[in-house]
Parts: C-alpha cells; structure tokens; sequence
RNA sequence: GGGUGCAUAGCUCAGCGGUAGAGCGCCGCCCUUACAAGGCGGAUGUCGGCGGUUCGACCCCGUCUGCACCCACCA
C-alpha cells in the first residue's frame, strides 16, 4: 500500500550545494513551500480514489479569535499522523473547518457592540446576526491564515463552517429524527441559567469553584411553630413554599405538616419531612425553594409544593416590596437586613466554603432558573456510545482516560440543547395558535397561517460539532465522500472536551449513521502549559501567540517542540528555550545537508552490496533500519515525544556526530569506498529525512527536493524497514567511539586543546579496529609519530594501545588524580561484584545473562585495578 | 463526598524487577574548512517518607505526606 519513491530528477539536485547558505531562514521557505503544496494539489482528498482512506478532521476552532499554542499543539499531531498517513499511500484526509460557537461568538460581537454603545437588542435579531456573519468573515480568515502558517496540510476546497447551508441542513435532518423517535423533547425544570449571557446553559457549561459564602441561621415561624434554618442564599426566602426535615428528626417530628410563617411575608409555608434532608447538617431544617434550586425542586415535586419565580431572567426580584428590583446580592445583603430587623437572624454570616457554578463563558454566577427548554433524551444514545467503546469497536488512546469516558457516559442527565441566543441554529419547529408544536423536517414547509411562528431558542452549539464527522461529508446526503471517509480513521483531540465533544460525537455518529460510531480511535492529548508547567492563560501573563515563535524561530521548531512534549494524555510544557533548542535542530539538518552536498552524497543508483560497504557504511544503515521500526510503532502508539525524540538522537548523536565525521576520512581518501560512502550517506539523510518530515515538514522538503531532485517529500513514500541489520558492524562502530572517548577524555584531562596536534603511534591489532586507524587519527587530531617520537604516555583501551608523545604538555598531576579516582571506583566495583556472587540466593535465582553480566563486571573490574595500578607506576 | 493521576538531576519530563536517562541550564577547553543556532570533555540525583514482597525495588504491594485534575443537587 505505498506508493513508489519519486523518481529521481534527471537533472541532478535542484541547486548546486553552495546555493545552501551556512543557516537556515525558516522565513524564506516556510510561506514559499505551502503555497506550492496547496496548488499542486497535494492535501486535496479523493472520494474516488481506490487508495485505503485515513481520515482525521479538525476540531474546529471557534470563529471567535485566534489560534493559540494549544491549537498549534494539536495541529501538529494531526498534520504529522495524515502527512505521514499520506507517505504511506492512503487517501488522506485531513478535514479542516470552523465551528460558530454559539455563546461565545455572540458574547465578542455584543462586546464589540458594547463599544458603540449599542446592545444586539438596538439592533434587532435578523441585523445582529447578519453582523456576527460580517464579523465572522474577518476572524474566519485570520485562523486559516495562521494554519497554513502552520504548514496544516488540510483539503481546503472541503472547508465546512457549522453554520453552513449544508450542516444546517444536517442539524434540521437529525433533530427532526430524534424528535419523531421520542428522543427530543419540551419540558420545564431547573436549569442553569446565565442572567449575563441571557441564557440556559448545559451541566458541563457551568464550572464549579469554591467560593467563601456566608451561612445565616434563621428562624421562620413563631413561638412553638418555628425552626431555624440554615442558608447561604437568603434572597431565595421570598421564593420558599415549605420547610423540609428528615423524616425521622425528633426534634421536628411536632412540626411535620403545621403551617409556619414565612417571614418578611404574609404567607404561611408547610413543614415537610422528606428523606434528602441530612438531619446532621446545619440545624437539620431546609428552606425549600422550588423555583431556585435544583434539589428543592425536587422536594418540591415530591410534596406538590408551588413553585414561585422571585427573580427575573437578569437575577434581579420580580416580588413587590421593599426588595423589588434588587439584584440577588443585593437582595441578599437586604433581606439579611431585615431579618435581623425582626431578630431573627439567629447565627450570622458564619464563613462557608462551598462551591458555586459560574458560566464557563462568562464566569457569571450561574442562576438555577425554573423554565421551559427543549431536551435531549441521553439514554438510548449514550448506552450505544458507552457500547461501542465496551466492544472494542472505538478504541481511546491512552487506555486509561476510557474509565472517564465511561464515567460520563454510564451517567449522564439529559441534555438540555436550548439556548436563548440569537446566534446559532435556530430550533426547527412552529408553535401554533394554539400552543401545539410541529417539527419541520429539512424538507417539509413550515406550517402558515395566523398565530404561526417559529422557536426563537437556537441549539447549543455542540449538537451541530456532534455531527461534523460525518456533516462536513455531505451527509444527509449520500455523498461519496461519506462512504469513503466515514467512518473517520482517528479523532485528536484534547481530554478537556472528551465530554462536551467526544461523547457527543459518539451519541449522534452511532444514532445517525445505523449504529457505525464516528471514529476507530480517539487519541486524547493533553494542555499546553508554559515551561514551569502552569496553565497558559492570558490573564495571568503566560499565554504565547505561536505566531510570534513562528516568525522568531520558524514553524518547523515550533511543531518539533510541541511534538517532543507530546506525551500521550498528558500535558505538555513548552518554553521558548526549547523552541530555541529546535530551531538548532533544524539548522543542524540544514547543515548535515549541506555537508552532505558539497561532498556528492546521492540518492541514485542501488545501494552497494554489503561486501562493497565499509563497517560504518554497515553500521548506519543497521541503525537506520531499527529507527524506522522504532519510529513506526511509536507513531501506532501516538507516542510523539518518544519517536520525536529518537528522530532527534539517531540524527544527531549518531548520523551526524559519528557517521558524518567518519566518513570524511573515507571522502578524503577517495576511491570505491568514497563512491560507496556518498551513496550511503544519501540514502541515510534521505530516509531521515523523509522520517522527519511528518513532524518538520518545512525544512526537510527544502532539503529533501534539494537532495534528490524530487517532486517533493510531501508525496515522497514513507520509509519502510529494509530489514538490514548488522550487529558485528554495530559493535565494531561502537569500539571505535568507546576508544575515540576515551582518549578524549584523557587529551582532556591533559588539558590539550581540542584541536591541538599530537604525534602518536597506535597498535589497533588487538582490538580488531587497524581498519579504522585513519578515522581513529582524524578524530583524534593525532599525527604521524615523526623524528624524535617518544611516548610519554600510553593508554590501553579495550584490545588497543595509543602511545602519545605529549613532550611537556601532560600534566603530570592531574593524570595522578584521575587514576586514582578510576583506581577507587574499579575497586568498588570489584567489591560490589564479588558480593553479589557471593550470594548464593543471588546466584541460584537470578537469570543467567544477569549473572553472566556481573561476572564480566568483575573480570573487567579486575583488569582494570591491574592496568590502572601500572599506570600510576610508570607515572614519574 | 467520590474518582483518577502524579511525586526521578537546578527546571520540565522520560524510564525500568537487575549498579539512574533526555532536553534546557551549569563548569572547562576550542571559531578543528557542514554547522559557534557549533565541537569536545565534565559535574549533578539517599528516584517524596515509612513499612512489606524479593537473591535483588526507582520500578510490585501497603501506608503516610504533598500536588494536580475530573465528577457530584449537601442547604
């Protein structure tokens, strides 16, 4: 299922390699390079291809403002799984789009209102929503700006907006089918109200927060008829219709079903037992308010009490009197007030942590409201939701965020999906003259006639994003494209929304689409945070415009950054140091490259046989293979950091600090080795390249195009494993850094300068490594010993031996020091060791290898005390 | 009140039943002709506390402490 390479241009690289400038200008190639994506059509999806599909669609942003680091973040993973997706060979889509977000996006434009000292209302509905419409233009263009900063490679012909004809007509085809199968219906309860936003909210739209309250104690009635009750919301007294107790209350059981007067006005409430009293709390009696507290509605039901309104939909009081008009906090200080007027404040303003819901738009305190609103009927929908994960058909990476799924879903209340806003899908159904209701399908007339009108209520705004797997397809319509990529492959998104969102998808997706949930795999990832893990906010100062990074240290570092963190589900801190650290990256590659080119690396021709490779030829190649396995089985995991961060150390810990460097001796020397060493080192940043790019896609199709004359590496095949590997040529490389180190350190230690020429003599016979005595020289820095070579000091390292001629420039003492500390620390070894293998439990129990590996610990402990006890002999 | 997760190098985080890792930061030397956005070398941890299992625990079990987050109608 992969498509064949590129063709290698017949041309030869693209520009010559001095074209390369010694750094990398993010700027010069970013914008160039996606607008030469887009035009050649190389993220535009196929409904007809007979390609495997791999779908993702975007989790689309709100119209409202920008993108922030925690789109970018998401972005990423999503570009790198389709772009990668796309190398393999499937027909990918990546499925971009805006969500009109209702409350939030009303609330910017009423802001913007705000300032011409206009509300929407001066306006009227039909012109305020026509200027959301204008509005949204602007705020619409400025996100797929930023994502083509990005280097999103989204189908942008397929661009769908929650508000558009089509998706409107997806949200008016499945409400008139949940409605017809009984699954929508009307009815007045308790629900969260915002009295700023001016509307119902959802459960999951009000965030609770401790708050420091106050408890007043208060005595309702008189003489023997009174109790005292306990309350943090006093102005809700006007509402009370009854008193409840515990059945079983002793100290009220006289009480139970007496009349007793409610004060600060002229009605009597009854006194009811009812089981949700906790006797054990407060003074074990509860003011009842049916129209303001959820729980009190509830008793109220139970008990047949009135419901009685006292606030308007602002929170203000409806009741006439001395409170008329206050606000709740007003109102609450007022009627305390006046209590305390009467005396019957009987323990006041004790302090009360409790926690209050405030509007997650708005941060408003939420009002619980008695009202009328239209609801979703949840337990048919979210069983087949629950189900679907149960049975393994939609599986939640990581594993572990799935017992939260089924936390929500197997307990879910109805959802209530009316919103009384302007912006937004407007509820497809006429109330008649005489208060009956008809829905009307997306195809039927609305009924006419006097006394018609429409539902003024628009639907919350995740009941159209529950449809957008399968609406931004063209459903209801039986489109190809929906056949083709829905089910969609894999949904990223943030755990934040698994509720608002995911479960949502799931309900309406398996409901719609004759029970095929929406997605295979739901890959969570978690917040960005800034880089001492505090949550990004604007309020408190941290909040980064990834634009800025963008423009300082291009895309590229950016999206490597965000990927590097990305550990599956949980959050990831970022700082503009490590962005920094990134952007090194890149213009490491840049450089590799470009060394790469200057000395005729090439990607044509067939790779030479083993026989004609040298051992480092050999080694890289091994390696190569065991990081593309690595690498794709991190990708079928979402493990980002972990493939990210090998891509990150094969590259440059291992091609470009030791492939590289050896093979410079092999250019130098020229001949059939160096033809071979060219072929190799382009086949080794080829593929790296290419394993690169799903993440970095900017600078390695720069580089890649470069390298091999390509299209581009957007649509170059992804890597697969040859499957070669050498592990005696692994071995034999890792030698030669071992003996590179080692004599390093010791040049080091010596305090000879890096690049400071010594005449050494060298007897690699020993070690099997003679082959590798020019690399082991170059890298070393060490010459020829000339005339007058006389070794001062001799260092034997594995099977070899490097005599130096230091002539004056060892220090004496400090060589004394090191060996003496490499002395103690071979002896503790040599202790540890034998303790262990002293241990007969140890021994008899332990695995061979292990013991095995002890054993060699302590020969080499061992040989070590002996060599190092005649170096420090021959020491003057 | 339930539930989940986390405590590992100065910071942010990987890791794993067999003598601790990365990036950044830090120290020293170096502009060694791909790269100073670089090279080479180096230092750094009682792996939160206490118990237990095991030949062996950073890893498993229990417990304590601290910190996150999610859910919940306690006035």
């Amino acid at each position: 299922m992969t498509q064949n390479t590129q063709p290698p241009g017949t041309t030869g690289p693209a520009s010559a390699p001095a074209d390369l400038p010694t750094q990398y200008t993010p700027a010069d190639v970013e914008g160039k390079l996606y607008e030469r994506w887009v035009e050649r059509g190389y993220f535009a999806a196929h409904a007809k291809s007979d390609k495997e599909p791999y779908t993702i669609v975007i989790p689309p942003p709100n119209v409202t403002g920008s993108l922030h680091l925690g789109h970018a973040f998401e972005h990423t993973l999503i570009d790198a799984l389709t772009r990668r997706k796309r190398m393999q060979g499937y027909e990918t889509l990546w499925q971009p789009g805006m969500d009109h977000a209702g409350i939030a996006t009303q609330n910017v434009v009423e802001r913007e209102l705000a300032k011409e000292g206009k509300s929407r209302h001066d306006l009227g509905r039909e012109a305020f929503v026509e200027r959301v419409w204008r509005w949204k233009a602007d705020s619409g263009g400025q996100i797929s700006g930023q994502m083509r900063r990005l280097g999103d490679g989204v189908d942008w012909s397929r661009e769908r907006f929650t508000m558009d004809e089509g998706l409107s007509r997806a949200v008016r085809t499945i409400f008139k089918r949940l409605h017809d199968d009984g699954l929508i219906y009307r009815a007045e309860r308790i629900i969260n109200w915002c009295p700023r936003c001016l509307t119902a909210i959802s459960d999951i739209e009000v965030e609770y927060q401790e708050d420091d309250g106050e408890l007043v104690s208060i005595r309702y009635g008189d003489g023997e008829d009174s109790l005292v009750v306990a309350t943090t919301r006093a102005e809700t007294m006007l509402g009370d219709t009854a008193v409840a107790v515990h059945p079983d209350d002793p100290r009220y059981a006289h009480l139970v079903g007496r009349e007793i007067k409610l004060p600060l006005t002229d009605r009597t409430i009854p006194v009811v037992a009812d089981p949700h009293v906790d006797p054990e709390f407060g003074t074990g009696a509860v003011k009842v308010t049916p129209a303001h507290d959820p729980n009190d509605f509830e008793i109220g039901r139970r008990h047949g009490l009135p419901q009685l309104t006292i606030m308007d939909e602002h929170a203000a009081i409806t009741v006439h009197g001395p409170f008329l008009g206050l606000d709740r906090l007003e109102a609450r200080s007022a009627i305390v007030g006046a209590l305390r007027a009467e005396g019957r404040v009987v323990d006041e303003k004790r302090p009360y942590r409790h926690s209050v819901g405030h509007c997650s738009r708005c941060k408003t305190t939420v009002e619980p409201r008695l009202s009328m609103q239209w609801w979703v009927k949840v337990d048919p929908l979210a069983r087949a939701a629950g189900d679907a994960v149960r049975e393994g058909r939609v599986t939640i990476h990581p594993k572990d965020m799935a017992s939260r799924y089924f936390e929500w879903v197997d307990h879910m209340h109805d959802w209530c999906i009316s919103r009384q806003l302007w912006w937004g899908h407007r509820i497809p159904v006429w109330h008649g003259p005489d208060g009956e209701t008809v829905c009307v399908g997306p195809d039927e007339e609305p009924p006419s006639g006097e006394g018609w009108h429409q539902e003024t209520d628009v639907l919350d705004t995740w009941f159209s994003s529950a449809l957008w797997p399968f609406s931004t397809l063209g459903w209801p319509e039986k489109t190809e494209s929906l056949a083709t990529f829905y089910p969609n492959s894999t949904l990223v998104t943030g755990y934040d929304i698994l509720f608002f969102w995911v479960v949502r998808m799931m309900m309406f997706g398996t409901y719609a689409m004759d029970g095929v949930p929406p997605f295979r795999t739901v890959a969570l990832h978690g917040m960005v945070r800034d880089q001492f893990g505090k949550k990004m906010s604007k309020s408190f100062g941290n909040a980064v415009d990834p634009l800025d990074w963008m423009d300082t240290y291009g895309s590229d570092a950016v999206r490597f950054t965000l990927a590097r963190g990305a550990n599956p589900g949980v959050d990831v801190p970022i700082g503009e140091d490590w962005v920094q650290a990134s952007r090194n990256f890149a213009n490491k590659i840049w450089n590799a490259t470009r060394f790469a080119l200057l000395n005729g690396a090439t990607v044509e021709g067939p790779l030479p046989s083993a026989d004609e490779l040298s051992p480092a030829d050999r080694w890289i190649l091994s390696r190569l293979g065991a990081v593309v396995a690595e690498v794709d089985a991190y990708y079928e995991d979402y493990q980002f950091a972990k493939l990210s961060d090998a891509l990150f150390h094969f590259a440059w810990d291992e091609v470009f600090d030791w492939y590289v460097e050896l093979s410079k001796t092999t250019f130098a020397a020229g001949g059939p080795p160096a033809d071979a060493a060219r072929r190799v080192l382009g086949e080794v940043l080829d593929t790296t390249l290419r394993l690169l790019h799903p993440v970095v896609p900017f600078v390695t199709d720069e580089l890649w195009t470069t390298l091999t004359g390509g299209e581009s590496v957007v649509v170059a095949a992804w890597p697969t494993d040859p499957g070669f590997r050498d592990a005696d040529a692994e071995r034999e490389i890792e030698a030669v850094k071992q003996l590179v180190t080692e004599v390093r350190r010791f040049r080091a230690d010596q305090g000879l300068q890096p690049g400071q020429r010594v005449p050494a003599s060298l007897d690699l016979s020993g070690s099997g490594l003679a082959a590798h005595e020019e690399a082991v020289r170059a890298l070393l820095r060490l010459t020829a010993p000339g005339e007058g070579f006389s070794a001062t000091a001799t260092l034997p390292v594995g099977g070899a031996t490097v005599a130096l001629d230091l002539s004056g420039a060892i220090d004496y003492e400090a060589e004394r020091k090191r060996l003496t500390k490499d002395l103690a620390a071979a002896e503790k070894e040599l202790a540890q060791t034998g303790a262990k293998l002293g241990n007969d439990s140890f021994v008899a129990k332990a695995p061979d290898h292990v013991v095995a590996k002890i054993r060699t610990r302590q020969e080499t402990a061992r040989a070590d005390i002996e060599r190092i006890t005649a170096q420090l002999a021959r020491l003057p």
